[in-house]
DNA sequence: CGCTCAGTTGAGGTGCCTCAACTAGCGTGG
DNA sequence: CCACGCTAGTTGAGGCACCTCAACTGAGCG
């Protein structure tokens, strides 16, 4: 194993995004925050709608998203989209390529971000000199498969209706998690073509359906903002209960 | 930590299974072997449609299915039914329990079911002293995953024949995998209500379609037992790939 | 021999789909 | 500074894949 030592030590630690995602679902010790802080990385800006990782790669590199909005997907045969998850600042959306050599499906950005890359080789060092980390990982991406658990209990089971409301639900307590919430008001950068393919929906039910939602005075979503006015009532629409999402109490509530 | 030595060692090793279904994902040495082997754990007989694990629960132990089919799955608030997974002998359903306190969704057996619970003490003590079987667990819980997001690709965007298709043909690539099926005879002792929980169908639906594959001759269901006719057919009826398994080539092939 | 449970069939309904057209905003280049 | 093109959002109309409800069959079993 080559280690390079690291780039010229940037300003602002870059690696507080996920510092501070981490800690949203559990506890670092100092030792830990240190150790993540000090990873080296290659920062890059990207544009929308760019992949950064696709199905069939074999990548040789983690990509922490610092900024912006990201989204995992596959296309079928006949090139229908799915999206799997979408991925906001302090996620490291591609960790699985760890351990899974070849990519299964794609990861591309949503809006313009700004992305770190961390070489397996850094990684690997850090969780063998910091194996509690390998368990805090390990705990992300069990967090990760149950969001997608819960994402196909909506798909599968429930109306149209519910599943927009649900994913606002979910996409909010995760903002708010990592602190990009502002009061009633969250960024929610994606169009209503993305929130379709995410829920299995057609762009026009997407569009009949928020209009509905936002008749009933639950929200308002506009400018790549969206505005939660019913709270409650959001959350009964979306049968939202956030226990799937494993948030540390002790860092979060809401 | 309090380490009973190991019961009486049973007969037949019965973690054989367990290591079995790892090695069908990844290679391992002769002293993670025997270690796997060695492990302590406790074998309970159930009857089918037994709830192991309920949402809710926050056990202490792991459950390893030793023989028969189980399931994962999930209520909505109005009582509809999504199940996220089917599970063989040698999978460890609830190894997410190491990391995720409390369960967000259910597991319970199919079939009548052999179990063994292992502590979760003694599993954490296992990987402390085979911490390159920690990457082993999580990559399984990573393949874990990518199964979720085929499925919900699935669920989402392709027409119930397909759905089906898919299912059947991913259950005899598992299945292969942990040598259970007998040429093109494979175990498959779920019910149509089951599969259409699965694949986010109704029943009715189910059969109809069924009655098409067969009407193709590409399978027959009979008894619990899938008898696939015609395997090309049946992969592109499905667009089936099975990259997103993972399979470790140099054990298992189709 | 009757109960139960899985599978099957028919009939009618609907939630969401597709296709197609139109509007509004916004960046870009002439 | 306007014209243009592109993208996101919106609306209408018609269709269908899948749904619900309900009844019936047949096998397994106490």
């Amino acid at each position: 194993m080559f280690l390079e030592p690291a780039l010229p030590s940037p300003p602002a630690p870059l690696a507080r995004r996920l510092v501070q995602k981490l800690e949203s679902i559990t506890d670092l010790t100092e030792a830990e925050r240190q150790a993540l802080l000090a990873l080296p990385m290659r920062v890059q800006e990207t544009r929308a709608d760019q992949d950064i990782v696709r199905e069939g790669d074999r990548p040789s590199h983690c990509c922490l998203l610092l900024d912006g909005f990201a989204c995992r997907y596959k296309f079928t045969q006949t090139g229908r989209r799915q999206i799997f998850a979408f991925h906001t600042p302090g996620d490291i959306p591609d960790i699985l390529t760890l351990h899974l050599k070849t990519m299964d499906h794609s990861l591309g950005t949503i809006t313009s971000c700004t992305l770190a890359f961390i070489a397996h080789d850094h990684l690997r060092d850090l969780l063998r000199r910091h194996p509690r980390l390998t368990d805090v990982f390990w705990r992300d991406t069990l967090i990760d498969a149950a969001i997608f658990r819960e994402w196909m209990l909506g798909i599968g089971r429930r109306s149209a209706k519910t599943r927009i409301a649900h994913l606002f639900c979910e996409m909010v307590t995760r903002l708010t998690a990592v602190d990009l919430v502002d009061g009633n008001r969250s960024p929610l950068p994606i169009t209503q073509t993305e929130l379709g393919d995410a829920l299995g929906l057609s762009t026009v039910h997407v569009n009949r359906t928020l209009q509905e939602l936002r008749g009933d005075a639950l929200l308002e979503w506009e400018g790549g903002v969206l505005t939660v006015l019913d709270w409650a009532g959001l959350k009964q629409v979306g049968e939202f209960d956030p226990s799937y999402l494993h948030l540390d109490p002790t860092h979060f509530d809401r």
